[in-house]
DNA sequence: TCCCAGGTCCTAC
DNA sequence: GTAGGACCTGGG
């Protein structure tokens, strides 16, 4: 395999922010001081820093590589004109836009995407990291690496469509492994086609993941589709409401919202969100990204006081 | 042992 | 249309 590295300097890119922001689940630190990664891209296994991205293994001959690395970490995103977008009387996103500059959204694959965030209902990070792990090993690719460890590519949607309901469970999907297999079948199927999603504009996108057949079970709600919307089709004005995000929303951005309904139904969900849009504008997404970041640091950082 | 986690679905009203 | 509760499971 010949030498691969992409430049990464002109991105300002914090590896550590980017790839630890529960925006991809398939990267892993390499050293403490959290600077060097390495995890799977499309089949590809990459070795990140800073300023370089290397390959260290691939299940392909010959990809243009620089084009994937490039387009998976958002070159053509500026932050510093992202940043200037949004209002500049929000000391809480101005102390998350200084302290973890450098995070960026990430366009990944949407079907991994997909998957990975039906895996993320009701777990925690590293639960939804071993689920996608399991499922990489039992039904992806052997990558061919310079390195020791054995990885896989992440499953096709052919592959997790004919997969044994007790080998799903065997990977730990608990009851998310009916939807993994629904929403698989209907890739395969042709039933549900992610390519049209990329040209089709946000609202339209999030009616399409989440549309149901005949009211059978499926798995993508609101936050599901946002997150693939936002993390994979790179729709920016995407804003997931999490558990995370609407401690944030209650405690210092309820008043701008008439009355925050406690229940967060479809209905809520929809009308909450279109009120941060209204607040951060076009690109509410990598407001949504730097929040979330911010209280799961913070709380990380009480919680360890607290001990 | 209990509680919670990047939610969604079903039932009853 | 919506509140209440169930749901697998690992980790704190």
């Amino acid at each position: 395999m010949t030498s691969i590295v992409v430049n990464l300097s002109d991105l300002e890119l914090d590896p550590a922010a980017t790839l630890d922001s529960g925006q991809v689940f398939r990267w892993r630190h390499l050293n403490e001081s959290r600077t060097e990664w390495m995890g799977i891209v499309s089949g590809a296994q990459f070795k990140v820093t800073r300023k370089v991205a290397t390959l260290v293994g691939s299940d392909r001959n010959s990809f243009d590589f620089d084009e994937l690395i490039s387009r998976y970490f958002s070159a053509g995103d500026r932050l510093e004109s992202i940043f200037s977008s949004f209002p500049s009387d929000d000391p809480l996103l101005n102390s998350a836009l200084s302290r973890f500059s450098g995070l960026r959204l990430i366009t990944q694959d949407p079907w991994e995407c997909l998957v990975s965030f039906v895996c993320s209902i009701n777990c925690n990070i590293p639960s939804i990291k071993l689920k996608i792990e399991n499922l990489s090993r039992k039904y992806g690719k052997r990558i061919d690496s310079s390195l020791d460890e054995k990885s896989y590519s992440f499953p096709t949607a052919r592959a997790l469509s004919k997969a044994e309901k007790n080998d799903l469970l065997n990977c730990k999907l608990g009851f998310r492994w009916r939807y993994v297999k629904f929403i698989a079948q209907k890739v395969a199927a042709g039933d549900l086609d992610l390519e049209k999603i990329y040209s089709m504009p946000y609202k339209a996108g999030l009616s399409e993941l989440i549309s149901k057949d005949s009211g059978k079970t499926f798995g993508v709600g609101p936050k599901v589709a946002d997150c693939v919307l936002l993390y994979s089709f790179h729709k920016s004005e995407a804003f997931p409401l999490d558990v995370w995000i609407m401690k944030c929303v209650k405690k210092y951005y309820s008043t701008e919202l008439n009355k925050l309904p406690e229940k967060l139904t479809l209905r809520n969900y929809l009308f909450i969100a279109e009120s941060m849009r209204e607040r951060f504008g076009i690109n509410a997404g990598y407001a949504q990204l730097y929040l979330y970041e911010k209280i799961r640091r913070d709380s990380v950082t009480q919680s360890k006081a607290r001990a």
